[in-house]
DNA sequence: ATAAACCCTATACCTATATATAGAGTCAAG
DNA sequence: CTTGACTCTATATATAGGTATAGGGTTTAT
């Protein structure tokens, strides 16, 4: 019961609706990252609404510090992709860390930087640098 | 109480504790994010403790999909700083909401991908990309 | 049926982030 | 006191990721 919403956008469209430009589209499509869904006669691209999550989740993993090479790798992980369910479920459990270290790390910032809000509110001032003081474990990692 | 280790590094021991190359270490100096603590007089630059964390937060920042400029802000980040804590104050909170919506973002993944690990496990063999299949909400944001 | 606004391919260019090389000086071990 | 590994500066090159331009076809609104 998967509606088919019909959802037809033009290359501009979607890149003005995702906030890229029209060339990062097609580099993507280079990179083998994005494949428009359809063509017109005339060569148009037109993407539905999977390629319009798929460039979302693309512009999220760059923004989670994933490369675009990374960004293939976690679109194209799913069961059936490798044949081997536990190759692909090795690849996964993979990811899996790297994810949780990512969270991990990002906690830690996170209060060191309310930590550091909460001096601004009260004048406490001091000439360290909090993210430094606060890396103390990751240092002989 | 701060224990002076009296830590000395020259560029090649903090590049190899670091993992990164020693033109690396130049490259992030000219660009302000890491100052040697001291210079022989040969020129020979040495590395103390604290170096060694500020150079292992620019890595950690990195892979967080911080650009360099960015790592560079957040390591400024302290109450005397700009001289105005509010002013600290409002970059830190614009930082925070920054991370948070990163940590969620990581968390939804996780998540996509603990699924896709039972999923293998069981040998539940689908077709769809299940990092697609999650990205519903954040498709019209 | 024409003009504005779009799209196509191909190619060149740009920025951020490194990494390598050349030519010369320095350090540490034997 | 020499040799090999290291460092210095300066410059060139590399790579990822993106953006612009040229030259030409297509769509759409009038």
């Amino acid at each position: 019961m998967k509606e088919n919403s019909g959802l037809r956008l033009t290359i501009g469209a979607l890149a003005k609706l995702a906030g890229v430009n029209v060339q990062t589209i097609r580099f993507y499509e280079r990179k083998g990252l994005l494949k428009p869904s359809a063509r017109l006669p005339s060569g148009y691209r037109l993407y539905d609404a999977e390629c319009a999550k798929r460039l979302n989740f693309i512009i999220q993993a760059k923004g989670l510090g994933f490369s675009l090479r990374e960004a293939k790798g976690l679109l194209s992980l799913r069961v059936r992709s490798a044949g081997n369910p536990d190759l692909v479920r090795a690849k996964v459990e993979k990811k899996l860390e790297d994810i949780q270290r990512k969270i991990a790390q990002l906690r830690q910032l996170e209060k060191t930087l309310k930590r550091l809000a909460v001096n601004c509110r009260n004048r406490r001032v001091t000439d360290h640098c909090p993210i430094i003081e606060r890396m103390e474990d990751s240092v002989s990692g």
